[in-house]
DNA sequence: GATGAATGAGGGTTCATTCAT
DNA sequence: AATGAATGAACCCTCATTCAT
């Protein structure tokens, strides 16, 4: 299952490709190869590749030929498995978007109190995004170079990450841990204070680092959030009041 | 009022020009022709159009006879004026940049209560963000495009925006209002509020407008910040607790 | 035995390649392709069309696009194996001084009497020249368009080429068939001669025939050498005395 | 009658411009403008500035621009006197072989002896090839980027300079000073010696300097010619025998 | 007569994509 | 299935030339 790593990669933060068995995806992605165990793995090898190269060079700056020196293959061999350039950024992207959501629904069961849901939830979020940082920025700086369809399709994915967080908040309305507040709003609030740690990062990471950014920012939003039934619950995460 | 002008040109020119005789933005972009006045106006109408072409297709993807096109010029001419494409898009940024700030003073004065500068400030933000939706996500698209030293200046454009919202926080911290927060990450926690009515304009726009926007977020952002004695001040802009 | 070949290409290939694979060459022209023996190929195709085109209209009037239809490749697969045009100029150029030097040592070592040497040297130098007149001329018209390196390279080359007329030289001097004279001014003497062939052929071809030329500047050049005992040595070549 | 020179120039060799009256350049190269004393005395400041530009980077590589600026003029003015960039090239060849002919009647007339004539034209044309080196390398860099018709007309002044040397010639073998050598060639012999000077500058003036140089190839030449009784009239320039 | 801003055709070069092997 | 050489459309940029002032 090892797909053929090239000669001299860094590190090379792995992923999980299951999502390309998605229907979903296969449908909007041709390949001219039939074995779909095939198409899977070298598709994720392609993709963890442009990945890469777009996270560090931008799509237009990247080449396909680059794209394939990264992933050990020849260029042509990347139009047997995909259409064209805009489906490796398309099918990067997915991948992009598909791990900044994947650790969500553990974060989520992780904990039965719905504060604490949504505290796990930022605080899983922030670390992916802290971990995939160049990527992340990549669904800013490139989805426009989608086609509407697929510009259609990432957005799709992103609101079916938000309702994770979504469903925290509901509950927590709902319990009482929080007001009444419009849910997604809040919730892109939310979403939007982890992006800003990638976005934003180059100034954020002299003033600050990742755990007191989860836990200063968490505190602006719960204090946004909770009732005072809320902020009880809420004790541990906030810590004694600071002032 | 329609932000959004039609294909047929010939009116645009909604920015202010001023900052192009910046020496500082003279000393990085030279031009061949000698006049500063024509340099000026010539400047101002080439990079109003790329900001026009960018937002649309982004940098890449634009041509410069496509920027000429829509400026009503030559390819050429672009060239007497600017040394490359990279010089239209460092240009292009800057005028948005410094339209982004440009009405952050004015707000920051008109108000004497710090509590109503800081709130000031974050509605003319969300307005001119949304007048110049499209020209805010270049800023985060192709920001990357720059060499490094543009890039940096551009940064620096942004850090002295945030400083004036920065003066507002600190001034209501000091007088009381605030808690002792974190003045530079709420800060940015203010700015990416605003930023995200642009960024994630395709969902935002469809559950809420750009007033309930305004509100339910500077809700959100100064619950995150007032002391009890700051709530009161702010109780003209919270409304009656909303619960 | 006509050299000017027709419109109709296709069959020139009149030069020997074979220092294509030169490793002093292949570390200053990079190639895209890996296969050395399809770079050679590639690279003897183009380059002769180069020539060609180049002597037609100098380096600045030929564009790639006709050395490419000039070898029957697009213009793309030309910067497959050279990376730039001054690259193109260079490879002419070394091809051109290559085939002016090529026939010496074979004239050199047919004779043995190094009056012989020289003048067969001579000789075969007019006749190379004459069949290579526009790229004998192009080497004086194009070879500033060199970097300075790529200069210095075909100057160093040049130099080797003299080096041989200059040991017969210098063999004669050394046996008393020469005066004591200036071997490198003698020799660029004796050069200089050659390529006026190709120099001032527009009027010399008025005045006279090659064989014609090379007999009489022989006859100039030795009298300026030889010795009474040389004199008699080259009497075959210098005919019974003119006067 | 001055014409206004630039700000910095080294030394600028000063060319005679008598020429430009010529009936036949004029006949060549039309101004718009009407003044004639005008357009001699711009054409003599603007062919000047072409002629160092051209020399120094070809004739491709110079822009109308540069040579204006050089001649602290308006690329437009340039217009009013010429009708296109290949007539300054034109000008300036003319300028560049009027200037190398001009000394050549001096020096024949100056000496009474034949042998002396030829060895004063001789030293006398190595000398402004030595001074305007560049430029003499010029014509042969760049004639052939000249129309057909103006070509014939810079190959007919340089035949026309040949011409004062042949003359010398023709007397030296009427007087019995030379021997009954074909006079065309031998006198491209000597201009080619001459040319050699600037043509191979990189290298002769490593081995040698000027005054060798002349003395040098004179022996040369005159070795080739020169009868017995020849000799003796040159017993001067030759120096005692060199063996 | 002189200026220099403006034009736009044209060239070098890149790179997504194809296809013979 | 995989390779990588070959293609050619398209873009950035230069610069000879024009023309309004």
């Amino acid at each position: 299952m090892a797909v053929r790593t090239a000669r001299n990669k860094k590190k090379t933060q792995e992923y999980d490709s299951t999502w390309l068995e998605d229907p979903k995806t296969l449908g909007l992605v041709t390949a001219q190869v039939e074995d779909p165990e095939l198409v899977k793995s070298r598709r994720a090898q392609i993709i963890t590749s442009a990945v890469k190269v777009f996270s560090e060079k931008g799509y237009y700056a990247s080449t396909i030929k680059e794209i394939a020196r990264e992933a050990d293959v020849s260029p042509g061999l990347i139009y047997q498995y995909v259409s064209d350039k805009e489906q490796v950024l398309f099918l990067a992207l997915q991948l992009i978007v598909f791990t900044l959501k994947k650790g969500l629904p553990e974060a989520f069961h992780r904990e039965s109190n719905p504060v604490m849901k949504y505290y796990a939830c930022f605080d899983a979020y922030c670390r992916v995004v802290d971990v995939h940082r160049d990527a992340s920025m990549l669904t800013y700086r490139e989805t426009h170079s989608l086609t509407r369809e697929h510009k259609g399709f990432i957005k799709g994915m992103e609101l079916e990450t938000n309702e994770i967080i979504a469903a925290a908040v509901r509950e927590a309305i709902r319990e009482g841990y929080f007001k009444n507040i419009n849910v997604e709003l809040f919730v892109y609030h939310t979403i939007m204070t982890a992006h800003s740690w990638a976005l934003k990062h180059w100034r954020l990471s002299q003033v600050t680092n990742l755990e007191d950014y989860i836990k200063t920012n968490a505190r602006f939003l719960l204090a946004s959030a909770l009732t005072p039934k809320g902020m009880e619950a809420a004790v541990d995460i906030l810590g004694p009041e600071t002032e």
